[in-house]
RNA sequence: GGUCUGUUGGUGAAGCGGUUAACACAUCACCCUCUCAAGGUGACAUUCACGGGUUCAAACCCCGUACAGACUACCA
C-alpha cells in the first residue's frame, strides 16, 4: 500500500528532490522582536493597482511599521493568463506614488532582496511540488482526472437538485479511485489536477477568529479543491497561501472581505500540516455607488478612479491620498489628526479593531477636502517643487513657464498663503493652473472675461482710466484701498457697502462693483485672491495693458 | 440553491445596556469681507433597515424578516 502511494506521488512530481522538512530549514522562523508583524502585499501582476488592493497594501505597511515588522511584496502570477509584461514595475511605482517601499521581497521586475524567496510564485514550482507530494504520500491529496465538461455535468445536477455545488462526497469521482488505476492513467499520459482529500465534515462547525470581525462560524471544509492545476502545475491561490505565507513566516494576513469564505480551507490546510496559523484580517471592501445608484465593488475595469495612478494623474498629493487611506483605514483616525495636526502619521497606530468590517464607499469630494487642507499648509517654495515635478509630467506648457519664471511664480503661491489663516484653494497640482494662469502672459492670450456687475461700457472705460490715471497706488495695502475708495466716492460710487445697503438708489453702486471690473480686467475672473496682492505683482505697466485689452475686448 | 458578512443622516462614521445619538465631509442660512477661498455662528437622524422578544431601561443583547454585498473556478 505505502509501496503503491510512493509511486503514485513519485509519477505526479518526479522532480521533486527536497522534502517539506528541508523547507522548514531553508526557511528558519524569523528572529524579530515581540508582536512584530509580517506580512505582504501579494498582487497579480495584472497591471495597475487597484484602490481596495492599495489600501490594504498599505494597512499591512503601516502595521508592520508600528510594530518594527516586515512588509514583503510577493507576486502572485500563477495565473499566467492575466499576467503581464513589466507588472512588477508597475505596482511598484504605485506604491512608491504613495511611499509604500517593500522592505523585503520584490524590489524590481527582475530583482528581489530577502532570505525567504523566490518571491514569485511561478519560481516556486519545486517547493509547492514538495508540499503537494508530501500530502499524496499521506494519503490527503490524490490526482483527479476530470474534465471540465465532466466538472460542468456534477455542478448541473447540483443546481437542478438544488444541492450544494462543488467537488465533495460522492460528487469527488476521483478521491477514492484505485491507486493503480491512477497510476496507469497517469502512465498513459492523461491530464490531471491534484486535489487535496479534504478531512473535513460539513456538519460540524468550527470557529474562525478574524481580527476585525471577531469571531466567524463556519462549518467545516469538506471540498476537495485543487491544489496543483493540471496545464502548468502551478498552485492554486489557496495552496499557494498556505505554502507562500508558512515558508515566509508571515504572521498576519491582511486581505479583502471576499476571501473570507475561504477562510475555512485555509485554516484546514494550515491544520493538516500542523503549521502555526497566521492571524488574519479581512477588510471591507472599498465600493462606489454606480449609475443605477446601487452599491458595488470598485471595479478595475469599469472604474477610473479605482487605479492608483489616476490620483497622480490627477495631481492629488501623494500625502494627502495617505491621510485619506488611513481616515477610511482607521475610524479614529481624523479624531487623532484634529490633535496632533500635520502630514506625518508615524504616531498613530494602526489598530486592527478600528477597521470597518462594512464596505466603505470611496468619497472623492472627502479626498479633495483632504488635499486642499494638505494644500493649505505647504510653503509657496514647495508647492512649486512639486508643481514642477508634476507638470514635467502632464503639462508641459504650465511647466515651462514655472522654470522661466520661477521667483515669480513663488510669489504668486505665496499670496495669502504662510499665514494664520491660509487661503484653501488648491485642491490638486491639476487644478492650480486655473487657480493662477491669468499671471502668465502667455497664458492670458485670449481671455474669456466673466461678467461684471457694472456692464455700461462708459462707466467701465471711466473706472478704469480714472483708476489708472490718478488713484492708482501700490505702496501698501491700506493706502491702495483707500484710494480706491476715493475714487468711488468721486465717480458717485458708495465707498462703504453698509451706507451703500441702506440707499442703495443714492449710488450708480458700491467699491465691490467697482473693484469687480478691474479684478475682472485683470484676471478676467470674478473670483480671484487678494486683488491687491495680484496687482502688485502685475505691476503698473502690464495694469495698463490689461486695462487696453479688457477694453477693446468686447466686453 | 448553499455558505458567510454587513445595514446608524446625502457621505465617511463614533457609540457596544441609561448620551441632548460624537466628530468629519457635503449642503443650506447668516456674520465677516474689495470678489472668492478660508474663518465664525447656526440649521440638518424625535431616531439607529423592519417586526417581535429580554430588561425598570435597547442603536447597543436574543429571534425572525427584508435588503445589500462577497464567495460558491484548474481567477486571485
Amino acid at each position: 500500500m505505502d509501496d503503491e502511494l510512493k509511486e503514485l506521488a513519485d509519477l505526479m512530481f518526479p522532480n521533486v528532490t527536497k522534502t517539506v522538512l528541508d523547507y522548514e530549514k531553508m526557511y528558519p522562523e524569523r528572529n524579530l522582536k515581540e508582536g512584530a508583524i509580517v506580512t505582504r502585499f501579494a498582487p497579480s501582476p495584472t497591471g495597475f493597482v487597484h484602490m481596495g488592493s492599495l489600501l490594504s497594501a498599505f494597512e499591512g505597511y503601516k502595521a508592520a511599521r508600528d510594530t518594527d515588522g516586515i512588509f514583503y511584496l510577493r507576486i502572485e502570477d500563477t495565473d499566467q493568463k492575466r499576467s503581464i509584461e513589466n507588472g512588477i514595475s508597475g505596482i511598484l511605482n504605485d506604491l512608491k506614488n504613495v511611499d509604500i517601499v517593500p522592505d523585503e521581497g520584490m524590489i524590481g521586475e527582475n530583482k528581489s532582496i530577502g532570505e525567504y524567496g523566490p518571491y514569485i510564485q511561478s519560481e516556486r514550482m519545486e517547493i509547492y511540488h514538495a508540499f503537494a507530494k508530501e500530502l499524496v504520500l499521506r494519503g490527503l491529496a490524490y490526482p483527479c482526472f476530470c474534465s471540465s465538461e465532466e466538472l460542468d455535468e456534477i455542478r448541473e445536477i447540483q443546481e437542478l437538485n438544488k444541492e450544494r455545488i462543488g467537488y465533495y462526497g460522492s460528487f469527488a469521482k476521483c478521491r477514492n479511485m484505485d491507486i493503480k488505476e491512477a497510476i496507469e492513467r497517469i502512465k498513459k499520459g492523461e491530464e490531471f489536477v491534484v486535489r487535496l482529500k479534504s478531512p473535513g465534515d460539513f456538519n460540524k462547525k468550527i470557529v474562525l477568529h478574524d481580527l476585525v470581525r471577531g469571531d466567524i462560524e463556519f462549518p467545516e471544509n469538506d471540498l476537495d479543491i485543487v491544489l496543483i492545476k493540471s496545464t502548468d502545475k502551478l498552485p492554486t491561490y489557496h495552496f499557494a497561501h498556505l505554502v507562500d505565507d508558512h515558508l515566509m513566516r508571515t504572521t498576519h494576513i491582511m486581505r479583502g472581505e471576499d476571501w473570507v469564505a475561504s477562510f475555512p480551507i485555509h485554516d484546514q490546510l494550515f491544520s493538516i500540516f500542523g503549521f502555526e496559523k497566521p492571524k488574519y484580517a479581512h477588510l471591507g471592501l472599498v465600493m462606489k455607488i454606480d449609475e443605477t445608484g446601487t452599491r458595488r465593488k470598485l471595479s478595475k475595469r469599469k472604474d477610473p478612479e479605482a487605479s492608483v495612478e489616476y490620483y497622480h494623474k490627477e495631481g492629488i498629493p501623494k500625502e494627502a491620498v495617505k491621510l485619506y487611506l488611513m481616515t477610511i483605514a482607521n475610524s479614529n483616525f481624523e479624531e487623532w489628526l484634529d490633535n496632533n495636526p500635520g502630514d506625518d502619521f508615524t504616531d498613530f497606530k494602526f489598530d486592527f479593531k478600528k477597521v470597518s468590517a462594512s464596505g466603505t464607499l470611496f468619497d472623492v469630494s472627502k479626498l479633495l477636502n483632504i488635499s486642499k487642507n494638505y494644500f493649505s499648509r505647504q510653503k509657496a517654495s514647495t508647492i512649486y517643487d512639486n508643481l514642477l515635478n508634476w507638470t514635467l509630467e502632464f503639462d508641459k506648457e504650465f511647466h515651462d513657464l514655472l522654470v522661466k519664471y520661477k521667483d515669480y511664480s513663488i510669489k504668486i503661491f505665496n499670496i495669502e498663503r504662510e499665514t494664520e489663516k491660509p487661503r484653501k484653494d488648491y485642491t490638486s497640482y491639476s487644478s492650480i493652473r486655473s487657480f493662477v494662469f491669468y499671471m502668465y502672459d502667455e497664458l492670458f492670450q485670449n481671455p474669456k472675461y466673466e461678467d461684471t456687475k457694472i456692464t455700461n461700457k462708459e462707466d467701465i472705460a471711466t473706472i478704469l482710466n480714472t483708476y489708472y490715471d490718478e488713484y492708482l497706488d501700490l505702496s501698501n495695502k491700506d493706502v491702495w484701498f483707500a484710494k480706491v475708495k476715493e475714487m468711488c466716492d468721486k465717480l458717485g460710487y458708495a465707498s462703504n457697502i453698509k451706507d451703500y445697503k441702506k440707499n442703495p438708489d443714492n449710488y450708480k453702486g458700491n467699491v465691490s462693483d467697482v473693484t469687480g471690473v478691474i479684478r475682472v480686467s485683470l484676471t478676467s475672473k470674478t473670483n480671484t485672491p487678494d486683488l491687491y496682492e495680484i496687482m502688485k505683482l502685475l505691476g503698473k505697466e502690464r495694469i495698463k495693458e490689461r486695462f487696453t485689452k479688457y477694453l477693446n475686448s468686447n466686453k
